[in-house]
DNA sequence: CTCCGGTTTA
DNA sequence: TAAACAGGAG
């Protein structure tokens, strides 16, 4: 089995009896999936469950925001961190999407991205969360662990804006499972393959991966399965 | 390329 | 006490 199909079955597996539960992981509309993906940036998901069900239940659309009071929104999303830019953002999003679309988000990828904070991540998470489509959510954590498991460093300054990454990343993802496989990179990454003190001895992924079987991190493994 | 920011974790 | 957090805009 090729090493990018035994990837996705470790790792598939592992989420199967590892999942994350969050709220705005249930639901399938595009509003709410939109609303998680501005809050979870440069965020933890523990500071954004916090928030999330208050935030909907009181702006159930985009509606709501347009007219919500400016001081009260800010004060909601407070413990996210930058309230203030957050906020504009929000209130952006809102007008556009109101008066230029009738209160409808589009589905198509480049009207997507025409939405004020909507860039590729938060366009391909539209559409694969709640449009089931296969595509690749490549934020830190995934670059992370493409990086780690196979080696693959991105030579561009930065690796979000790295199409081949992106490619790469999108060959990952089984036919029809892109929903369960992104969640599933996303929770490994939080979980196991963190930033600082991964956890490899309880990886799933430890078989294949080449951080853990060349000793980067001061791990003595000197057995080496099949070749490079 | 830089900036955004309160909160949690090591 | 510092690094890190489901990125995107200016």
């Amino acid at each position: 089995m090729k090493k990018k199909e035994e990837f996705s079955k470790l790792i598939l597996k592992w989420w199967k009896e590892n999942k994350r539960d969050f709220s705005w992981r249930h639901f399938r509309d595009p509003y709410r999936i939109l609303i998680a993906e501005f809050f979870l940036r440069k965020t933890t998901a523990k500071q954004v469950q916090r928030i999330y069900s208050t935030f909907i239940k009181k702006y159930p659309s985009p509606k709501d925001i347009l007219k919500a009071d400016f001081k009260e929104l800010k004060k909601i999303i407070r413990p996210l961190g930058m309230e203030h830019k957050r906020a504009e953002l929000l209130k952006k999003f809102a007008k556009v999407i109101v008066e230029s679309y009738n209160g409808i988000i589009p589905l198509q990828k480049n009207e997507l991205m025409k939405l004020p904070g909507v860039g590729l991540y938060t366009a391909n998470a539209v559409l694969t969360l709640s449009s089931g489509k296969d595509l690749p959510l490549l934020d830190t954590n995934f670059i992370r662990v493409i990086e780690r498991v196979f080696d693959k460093k991105s030579k561009k300054s930065r690796a979000r804006t790295d199409k081949e990454l992106w490619k790469f990343a999108e060959s990952l993802i089984p036919p029809r499972k892109g929903r369960e496989f992104n969640f599933a990179v996303l929770d490994l990454g939080a979980v196991i393959c963190k930033p600082r003190d991964p956890k490899c001895e309880t990886c799933p992924l430890k078989v294949i991966c080449i951080f853990y079987n060349t000793d980067q991190r001061g791990v003595i493994n000197e057995i080496r399965k099949g070749k490079d």
